[in-house]
DNA sequence: AATTCGGGGAA
DNA sequence: TTCCCAGAATT
């Protein structure tokens, strides 16, 4: 029923919110809110910001290329680590024109250290479109701007509002939490509707001037009082309105990302390569030891579709469970390839009495922590690997 | 909607 | 150790 506008297409190919959404962000609030105007909200939060703003090399000035240099620095990454790489790749390229003049090995060396190395490619590709396609100014179009590459929804807003004092809001881990609790807004905001939400929340309460300043006394907020634990309530300009904080509902707005799904796992097989040489061993069927499946010349190593192949078939002659979407084949690096199927804790359990082997270890599942050799977890999901000694010598 | 991309600091 | 960070692009 809420949803963003659809795009005007014809004239830009991203993201924009209306701003003739607002009424629709009141319609949310909980009964009596705001008990202050929101203009009175946004005095106070400017206010506060003029008083308690960080001093940070990226705000001497509002000039584009400097704003925009910094949100790509600053996207998922901390304040305190940007600020030397910003200062020093600002001293090497001092304008948006000796930045598109630059080798992207360069750059790239400049940006060594700070992850996320394709925002830098971005950075660079984009610094060669404004010389071609605008004249080496940094465009105060949002079309144009939007259009760039490594620019979405947050650096459009920011660049926009901060270098033109353009009407664009922005949401990014600071403000999303910052509005979820002064609006009370239950839901989590980082998904489904609740991401729709927080964009309109942050579009409503724009101001009608002092754009930049406003976004970034938001994110400052959320920075140094509204923190994710232990809040500073009592030094917050907004204390009086917040319904979290009237509500002490600080810890559970936003709530807390949900733990990742655990999925169980069985190693299966593993390939081993050695010299000139691979071999492919699996467990047997008794599970009494290691059986050797394959040996071969390393030249003459599968296709990969046919090795796939073959592993699941392993996997299905061990298990006695197919391969499947939703049961996944995996493999992990370590020293040797190895393969392992996913399958539910019930299953797993299941099959563990009649599962041992001299190299399956006590036949036991394994906490996280122990699973250290073995890459495999992932921030959306961990997987509970059994544990198998390492191969004893096979060549 | 889920995943990937990184490295550092804080909890 | 895990979590989190001025997100964007891809699948």
């Amino acid at each position: 029923m809420h949803s963003l506008p659809k795009l005007p297409t014809a004239c830009c190919r991203k993201f924009f919110v209306s701003f003739r959404k607002i009424a629709r962000v009141a319609m949310r609030l909980p009964d009596g809110w705001p008990p202050r105007t929101l203009g009175t909200l946004r005095r106070q939060v400017l206010a506060w910001f003029d008083a308690n703003q960080r001093s940070l090399p990226w705000r001497e000035n509002r000039d584009p290329y400097r704003v925009w240099l910094s949100e790509v620095m600053l996207q998922q990454t901390t304040v305190a680590a940007v600020v030397p790489y910003f200062q020093r790749f600002l001293k090497t390229f001092p304008t948006l024109r000796d930045l598109a003049a630059a080798d992207e090995q360069e750059v790239l060396k400049l940006w060594e250290g700070l992850g996320y190395y394709r925002r830098a490619r971005h950075l660079h590709a984009a610094a060669k479109r404004i010389i071609a396609d605008h004249g080496g100014k940094f465009p105060a179009d949002a079309t144009a701007v939007a259009d760039l590459p490594g620019v979405g929804r947050y650096i459009l807003g920011a660049v926009l509002s901060q270098a033109f004092e353009q009407k664009f809001p922005i949401v990014e881990a600071n403000s999303l939490r910052v509005l979820a609790r002064l609006f009370g807004y239950r839901n989590d905001p980082r998904e489904g509707e609740g991401r729709v939400w927080v964009w309109e929340a942050a579009t409503a309460v724009l101001p009608e001037k002092r754009i930049g300043d406003f976004n970034q006394a938001v994110m400052e907020l959320g920075a140094l009082v509204c923190t994710p634990t232990s809040p500073k309530c009592p030094s917050c300009p907004w204390a009086k309105s917040c319904i979290a904080n009237r509500d002490s509902l600080q810890t559970l707005i936003p709530p807390p990302k949900k733990p990742p799904v655990i999925v169980a796992c069985r190693e299966i097989a593993v390939v081993i390569r050695h010299r000139e040489k691979v071999l492919v061993c699996r467990r047997s069927p008794d599970a009494k030891r290691w059986a050797n499946l394959w040996e071969f010349p390393h030249a003459d190593w599968p296709a990969e579709e046919l090795f796939e192949d073959a592993v699941g078939r392993i996997a299905e002659e061990l298990t006695g469970v197919a391969v499947s979407p939703g049961r996944e084949l995996l493999t992990i690096q370590h020293g040797v390839t190895r393969f392992a199927i996913t399958m539910t804790a019930a299953e797993a359990q299941r099959q563990s009495g009649q599962f041992r082997s001299p190299f399956y270890s006590e036949g036991r599942w394994v906490s996280p922590g122990e699973l250290k050799d073995y890459p495999t977890s992932t921030p959306q999901r961990k997987l509970f690997l059994e544990v198998s000694r390492p191969q004893q010598r096979l060549f």
